[in-house]
DNA sequence: TAGATTGTTAATCGATTAACAATC
DNA sequence: TAGATTGTTAATCGATTAACAATC
């Protein structure tokens, strides 16, 4: 569907990419890119079962979506289906992680070795999906200096050194709340240009830095908000 | 704005909820659902430091948002603002505490005592947010019997015994991917009707039952899209 | 009253999905 | 060719936000 809004920035206004940036030159929802993670890992499982190629509904059942859904989603990266055939799952995992850019591993510094930076250092899964944790930081002069997972504890005062050197672009940051918005503004003087935000805080960051935030007690609280809808809704007579 | 369809849906057919179910009588966004518990969470530090009163402005830009979508998602809990002044910092916390369920202490059980089993377990974080973890379930027979944070780690087979006895209705998952779905389906089966899911699968469940899944590598993949369009824009000629 | 701020409206924007022409 | 499945269209649904009347 071409509307006039569409219609008027061809026509005048500049565009999002140049036409002739190959990889960017299509802009991708938001809801796509994290689906398209989503997708990227049940390929990578119907692989494994031997599979080489699979129908969008195949696919889409095991991603827990619509296929139509899929399909439309898919469609962003090009035109990698056959139709009346499916998907080649070579082809389309090579797409979807061309896509993401983690055809090549990205390199990730993960400060704060508290319970949750520990776990997270220990984590074997990041390896299989394109990232390598190159750098530990924290603060404590106790931990800094030992080794976790093969890997040095520095000190924050290394974090220019360290993100140079290992060409990191990423941060993990699983520091308390209270010391967050600090190693933020340090991690961004840095050169770093996405954060990892488990600590309980809204990151103010320049608009140029991407920010994702993982909070745990508010994945609770969504799931409670729904438990009393169940329990209200049986309150009400509905049981 | 009333619709058309708001109108024949209130002519014929049936609404969502009763209407003399006081507590689940409006619709609430998902969107909405999943920012009302960070403002609740920025409500809590900003009565720390000792205001009383919150004007949408400033709790907007506490929690990140525009103030138009913050008073648009607190109209939907009622109307509880005063206009001149702003909103009632302690009543504000309650009425949103409420609306998430989370007034009184929720009831979890943990299963999956690995590293991030482990270190949430441990994270200190739940008991200020409305939880509490009051069991803890492994698979490891070595495991099984010994103590966690002050509680005995369980084995699975004792899980329905638990969630009764701790009125327990959400589960957090914290088990390897390969044997997820199977402790899905015996959590179900206890009665579970909420699941954090960490394991990175796809969970079937019966549509009664709301799962939402934290999938860390994945956040990792979306934040490294957005590194590959930067450094496109980069390669396209805008440096 | 005058200034400030809420709650709501309505326009716009973005995401979802059924349906089907295109095509393997 | 006949059956299967993609890629796309267009309708619908849901979320965002500027603007402002209501009102403290």
């Amino acid at each position: 569907m071409r509307t006039d809004r569409d219609a008027s920035r061809g026509a005048g206004f500049p565009p999002d990419r140049r036409a002739d940036d190959r990889l960017g030159d299509v802009r991708i929802p938001e809801a796509t890119v994290a689906r398209l993670a989503t997708y990227l890992r049940v390929c990578g499982t119907l692989g494994e079962r031997g599979l080489s190629t699979v129908s969008s509904e195949e696919l889409a059942v095991a991603a827990g979506v619509n296929s139509a859904k899929l399909r439309k989603d898919l469609s962003y990266l090009g035109s990698y289906g056959i139709r009346g055939v499916g998907y080649d799952l070579a082809t389309l995992t090579e797409q979807i992680a061309r896509t993401l850019g983690v055809s090549v591993h990205r390199s990730v510094v993960l400060i704060g070795l508290g319970n949750l930076g520990l776990a997270l250092a220990n984590y074997g899964g990041f390896g299989s999906r394109g990232f390598r944790i190159r750098a530990l930081i924290d603060a404590d002069p106790y931990r800094v200096g030992t080794t976790v997972c093969g890997l040095f504890v520095r000190d924050i005062a290394e974090l220019d050194q360290v993100v140079a050197e290992e060409n990191i672009t990423i941060a993990i940051v699983t520091t308390p709340a209270s010391v967050a918005q600090d190693v933020c503004d340090r991690v961004v003087a840095a050169g770093i240009t996405s954060i990892l935000n488990f600590a309980p805080v809204v990151l103010a960051v320049p608009s140029s830095v991407d920010v994702r935030k993982v909070d745990l007690a508010a994945e609770l609280q969504i799931l409670s908000f729904h438990e009393s809808r169940k329990s209200a809704a049986v309150g009400a007579g509905l049981r």
